[in-house]
DNA sequence: TTTGATGCAAAATATTTGCAGGATA
DNA sequence: TATCCTGCAAATATTTTGCATCAAA
């Protein structure tokens, strides 16, 4: 992966705060540098950078919202390769949130547990597209 | 709020799947029950059962990505009002993930916890909002 | 009846991609 | 020099909104 001036920038700009910024917020920023830089170098570093292992996306799992009709707490797998999700029976670390509140000034009032991993059905793909 | 036909129909499909599905995905199945219906009417259900609590949202916080420089493993609390994401000095739960593995078929490789509230800005806000 | 809800189309947001030219290793 | 990368513009994708009309309570 080349050095460019840009992806230099982009890194800067992303190690230098604790703000989490959207794609548009590292725009906004990165541009006060480069200012001829454009929104999509910046959309295709910060993939290239997560993937790189130089940065992370939060809330993985790509754009679209997926919805659950049970609202009961509990907690999520995901499969990185195809997206699918599945409900985890595991009981709630409801002691969790007591921990939060002891670092955080925010008013806890719930929290969710994602996994990451690859789904059985990837698995099988994988192994058997790889010889 | 009323029970509508199409808010009837879309939290059916919802509580009759272990998908997750996508609003357009929602969409799609609930066609077959009313042609008729239309993906904003989906869109303005989802919302407003999440809100009611009849439906939940997953990985919450907008459509938007936000990304973050600091690559190791940590904990992150998000303002449900103003969106602001912040670290949270916690220790991670690394032996979540074995918990995870026994009730799951998935090949589990990491975990993000996510706790919401409100933060402190919003919390003065609303005090200050409400005589 | 009253008022919230719907369908449609258009707008707003967010993200990705094709391509010709430019910069890095 | 060989590629990888960039900027620009156009294409996609996702979600929201205005408005006239409809239907639940």
């Amino acid at each position: 992966m080349r050095m460019t001036r840009q992806r230099q920038a982009i890194l800067e700009v992303l190690q230098a705060t604790r703000k989490h910024p959207s794609a548009d917020a590292v725009f906004q920023e990165v541009r006060r540098l480069l200012p001829n830089i454009s929104l999509a170098t910046v959309y295709r570093n910060l993939r290239q950078l997560s993937k790189a292992g130089l940065a992370q996306e939060l809330s993985v799992g790509g754009s679209r919202s997926r919805f659950d009709g049970d609202t009961s707490l509990h907690y999520h797998v995901r499969c990185l390769v195809c997206g699918r999700i599945d409900d985890l029976p595991l009981p709630p670390r409801k002691r969790l949130e007591g921990a939060a509140r002891r670092v955080t000034d925010f008013q806890v009032t719930s929290h969710h547990v994602e996994f990451m991993g690859t789904c059985p059905r990837c698995v099988r793909k994988q192994r058997g597209a790889k010889p």
